[in-house]
RNA sequence: GGCGUCGUGGCCAAGUGGUAAGGCGAGGGUCUGCAAAACCCUUAUUCACGGGUUCGAAUCCCGUCGACGCCUCCA
């Protein structure tokens, strides 16, 4: 049985769909503005490896998410660069499109954007002000009237009153109450804007995802996910408006990520402390960004530092050589030890990650399972004895969206490190030791390692 | 100040009432010409601290201290 910590009720609970498996889920996409940096991809990767748990449950997964590409920032970085807003945009989702495929996240069912909802948008906001929920002001801008909605605070769990002693009112705006928010924002001189029935303007930040949900998911969605620093203002905001419009509950389960730490702050664009997933990617694999998040716990603050990456390096090399063939000579063995650590390594995954996702220790049950295969195969096991083991190895592996693939070098490249360990075993079969470790160090300043075997010499790129 | 998450070995981290998973690191060993990898052994009488409940608590309750996040844009 499935359970899920769900931040709304801030208790873990059994996971019931709306429809028999079928799972309708939305996940905050980023705004687009500049590149994406890790902490954008360890939420990518959270939600990724939930998503692929629940497809390896047997669901029908539905995953939308969206891409804010109308933004205050949007629109003073194209001022800066003086770009279209909206050409600026678009680069980068495509740009944060490929980070999230280097990464082997899975792509979105949908991945809907403000830029071409706007339709959706204005209806939803006249379906708002219909109901009392809204307003328009004197200045062109749309608000929410928290005061309206009984339940407002009820996922971050805060009242009103306490609030409001934060709260601050722009110059400007004309709100009843200063916890009011903006649904649409009138245009500055200058600005990019959309016709509306309340001037020229544009959407308010959290309006969009209310009125894309609804577009490509209905009224109801079974889990809505993001960091959890969404939750509020934003996901507070989205469940008034949404609920407020359907008159119904609008996400069963709302589920959040911590926090990735760099030098124990949050990692953020506003804080400046960025390390940008391209700029990850040209030092470390994907493999390992994701390893350093299953070895946490995706409600949690996760260490980013070069311990905690290093250490999450070794167990991705670990399970790696799980997957390496049986040795030429090998003899068979009996089989049965390997067969029920199968067995066991499947139970061990399904009932961590049932528990609310524990991938820490979904990933335990692959340890476990690469010591049984390292064990058989260094007692003589062939290859038709691994495989079942290895297969089911590389299925759980799948599921946490691992890869574990060696890199890929230049085929020149290659052939030049072949040339070498051909030398160097001649070498080794004269026993001019002296000779072939200076093989073996100019070929690790390649960033080539090597492994002796009876077998011979295997290598792989770094 | 309010709300929330949390404090487990050198580090990362499971475990949420029945007596401390797993990984990294470290030490020893097997294998190897030496390595590397793999495998084996060792590495927390103890779970921030102080009370309490219980036959029994890291796990429940109360208090204290501390960390992080949100309360303003943020995955």
């Amino acid at each position: 049985m499935l359970k899920i910590y769900n931040t709304l009720t801030r208790k873990t609970e059994e996971f019931q769909t709306l429809e028999p498996k079928r799972v309708k889920m939305y996940v905050c996409g980023v705004t687009v503005y500049n590149d994406a940096h890790v902490g954008h991809a360890m939420s990518a990767i959270v939600f990724d490896i939930i998503r692929r748990y629940l497809i390896y449950r047997g669901y029908e997964v539905k995953f939308v998410m969206n891409y804010t590409d109308v933004d205050d920032k949007i629109i003073n970085r194209a001022k800066q660069l003086g770009e279209e807003p909206l050409k600026l945009s678009q680069r980068y989702i495509d740009d944060y499109a490929n980070d999230l495929k280097s990464l082997n996240v899975l792509p979105a069912t949908a991945n809907p954007q403000v830029s071409q909802a706007m339709p959706l948008i204005i209806k939803f906001i006249e379906g708002l002000i219909e109901k009392g929920y809204a307003y328009a002001a004197q200045n062109g801008d749309v608000y929410f009237r928290v005061t309206k909605d009984a339940d407002y605070g009820r996922l971050s769990n805060r009242k009103l009153d306490d609030m409001q002693a934060g709260a601050r009112i722009e110059i400007g705006e004309q709100k009843d109450h200063p916890m009011d928010f903006a649904l649409w924002k009138a245009a500055k001189a200058g600005e990019i804007f959309w016709e509306s029935p309340w001037g020229k303007g544009r959407p308010g930040w959290h309006i969009e995802c209310s009125a894309m949900n609804l577009a490509e998911l209905g009224e109801q969605i079974d889990i809505h996910g993001g960091g959890n620093d969404l939750i509020f203002p934003h996901h507070e905001n989205e469940i008034a408006q949404t609920e407020s419009y359907t008159g119904k509950e609008f996400s069963r389960y709302w589920m959040h990520n911590g926090m990735l730490q760099l030098g124990g702050e949050k990692m953020s664009k506003s804080l400046g402390n960025i390390v940008s997933i391209k700029e990850f990617l040209s030092k470390r694999s994907a493999d390992v960004m994701r390893m350093l998040v299953l070895n946490g716990t995706y409600r949690a603050p996760l260490m980013f530092n070069d311990e905690t990456l290093d250490a999450a390096e070794r167990n991705i090399e670990r399970l790696k050589s799980a997957l390496k063939p049986a040795s030429a000579s090998s003899s068979g063995i009996n089989a049965d030890t390997l067969s029920a650590s199968i067995e066991s390594a499947k139970k061990n995954f399904t009932e961590a990650m049932d528990n609310d996702f524990n991938t820490a220790g979904a990933v335990a049950s692959l340890f476990e399972l690469s010591k049984s295969i390292n064990t058989a195969r260094d007692n003589g096991a062939t290859n038709e004895q691994l495989s079942p083991a290895q297969s089911a190895f590389k299925e759980l592996a799948g599921v946490l969206g691992l890869k574990l693939e060696d890199k890929q070098g230049s085929s020149e490249k290659d052939a030049e490190v072949n040339a070498l360990i051909a030398e160097r075993t001649e070498a080794r079969k004269n026993k001019q030791w002296k000779r072939s470790d200076e093989i073996r160090d100019q070929l690790k300043e390649m960033g080539v390692t090597i492994e002796d075997s009876k077998d011979g010499t295997t290598w792989k790129w770094n």
